[in-house]
DNA sequence: CGTTTTTGACCAGCGC
DNA sequence: GCGCTGGTCAAAAACG
C-alpha cells in the first residue's frame, strides 16, 4: 500500500528503450486520450493517433463497456477513483519529479555506460533506502509502473533482465501468493511483483516498477523482449495496463490493453508485430490481489 | 563458495 | 489507537 507515497510519479515519464516490453509486443493498443498516447510514445511505443488499428476510447463510456461497467456508472466510478485515491493532489508531483528524474532520461541514453549486470547477492545494497534507515516521514518512492497480464504456467516470465527474488506474501482474497523481485543489478532499482489472477489461476500478472538503467542480460540488443524467451513458457498476453501510481481518472490514465495472438513461432514477424489484428480483448473479471492493486476496483468486471 | 530462494519478522500506511 | 495489509529486510537454507 504505502499509500502515502502516492506520489504520482505516473505524472512524469521518461523513454527508455530497455523497458521489458515495447512495441514488439504483439499488442493492441487502447488509449483513452491523447496524453495515453503520447505517454506510449514516450516508452517508444509509436502508435499513431490516426492508426487505423488504433482502437480509441474516447470517452468514458466506451472504456466502462469494455470492462463490463454499467455506462452511467462510469462518471462515478471517476470520481469515486479520485476519492480513492488522494494522491492526486499537487502536492505528489514533485516528489513525482523527483522519482521519475532519478531515473534520468540519460538511462536510455547511455547504454555504454551500462553497469555490467551483476548479481551482488545479499551484499548489494539497492539504492533506494533501506527501511531500517529511512526515518519516519521519508516516504517510499514510488516508480512508474507497468503491469500486464499474461497466460502462463509458470510464474516467473523470462523478460531478459535477472531478478533475485526478496520477498512473497500472501495477499488478501487471493489464494496465490505474490512475490516480489529486484533487478540483480545492483544500480537497478526496478522491481517486479508476480502474481497469479485469483480468478484465473492461468493469468499471471506481471507488474514493473521503475526503469531499468541497464540492457538486458539474454538478449544483446538489450532493450526491446524477445518473443523467443517466451517461447518455451507459453504466453499469451492477455492485456496490459499502464496505471502510474496515483493517477486517479480512468480517462486520465493511460490504459493499455493487450491481447496477443500471436503464437511463439510466429516470434520474427516484426512487420505483422507491430499491429496485430484488434480482436476483443479478454477481460479478467474479477481480480483482487494484485490486480486491484493496479486497476480501480471500480474499472473491474464486478 | 558465491548467488539465489525461502520465510518469519518488522515496518509503514490506511481504514475503522 | 488499533488492527489489517502490503512491502521489505535479513538470516538461514538451498542451489549450482
Amino acid at each position: 500500500m504505502d499509500d502515502g507515497d502516492k506520489s504520482d510519479p505516473g505524472t512524469e515519464f521518461t523513454s527508455d528503450s530497455s523497458w521489458p516490453l515495447g512495441p514488439d509486443s504483439d499488442s493492441v493498443y487502447f488509449f483513452s486520450n491523447d496524453r495515453e498516447s503520447s505517454i506510449l510514445s514516450e516508452f517508444g511505443w509509436n502508435l499513431q493517433p490516426d492508426d487505423p488499428n488504433r482502437i480509441g476510447f474516447d470517452d468514458a463510456s466506451d472504456l466502462a463497456g469494455s470492462f463490463g461497467l454499467p455506462e452511467n456508472n462510469t462518471s462515478n466510478s471517476n470520481s469515486a477513483l479520485q476519492g480513492s485515491d488522494p494522491a492526486g493532489p499537487a502536492g505528489s508531483d514533485s516528489k513525482a519529479g523527483d522519482a521519475t528524474t532519478s531515473n534520468n532520461p540519460s538511462v536510455s541514453s547511455s547504454p555504454s555506460e551500462d553497469p555490467p549486470e551483476r548479481s551482488t547477492g545479499s551484499g548489494g545494497k539497492p539504492p533506494e533506502i533501506p527501511n531500517k534507515v529511512r526515518k519516519k516521514g521519508q516516504k517510499r518512492i514510488r516508480q512508474p509502473r507497468f503491469a500486464f497480464m499474461t497466460k502462463s504456467e509458470v510464474d516467473h516470465l523470462e523478460d531478459g533482465y535477472r531478478w533475485r527474488k526478496y520477498g512473497q506474501k500472501a495477499v488478501k482474497n487471493s489464494p496465490f501468493p505474490r512475490s516480489y523481485y529486484r533487478c540483480t543489478n545492483s544500480r537497478c532499482t526496478v522491481k517486479k511483483r508476480v502474481e497469479r489472477s485469483s480468478e484465473d489461476p492461468t493469468i499471471v500478472i506481471t507488474t514493473y516498477e521503475g526503469q531499468h538503467c541497464h540492457h538486458t542480460v539474454g538478449f544483446p540488443r538489450g532493450g526491446v523482449i524477445s518473443h523467443e524467451a517466451f517461447a518455451g513458457q507459453l504466453h499469451t498476453p492477455v492485456s496490459q495496463f499502464y496505471y502510474p501510481t496515483g493517477a486517479a481518472l480512468p480517462q486520465e490514465n493511460p490504459f493499455i490493453m493487450t491481447q496477443s495472438q500471436q503464437m511463439p513461432g510466429e516470434a520474427g514477424d516484426h512487420q505483422s508485430r507491430a499491429m496485430p489484428q484488434p480482436s476483443t480483448p479478454q477481460f479478467p473479471t474479477n481480480n483482487e490481489g494484485l490486480l486491484g492493486d493496479i486497476v480501480p476496483p471500480n474499472m473491474r468486471n464486478r
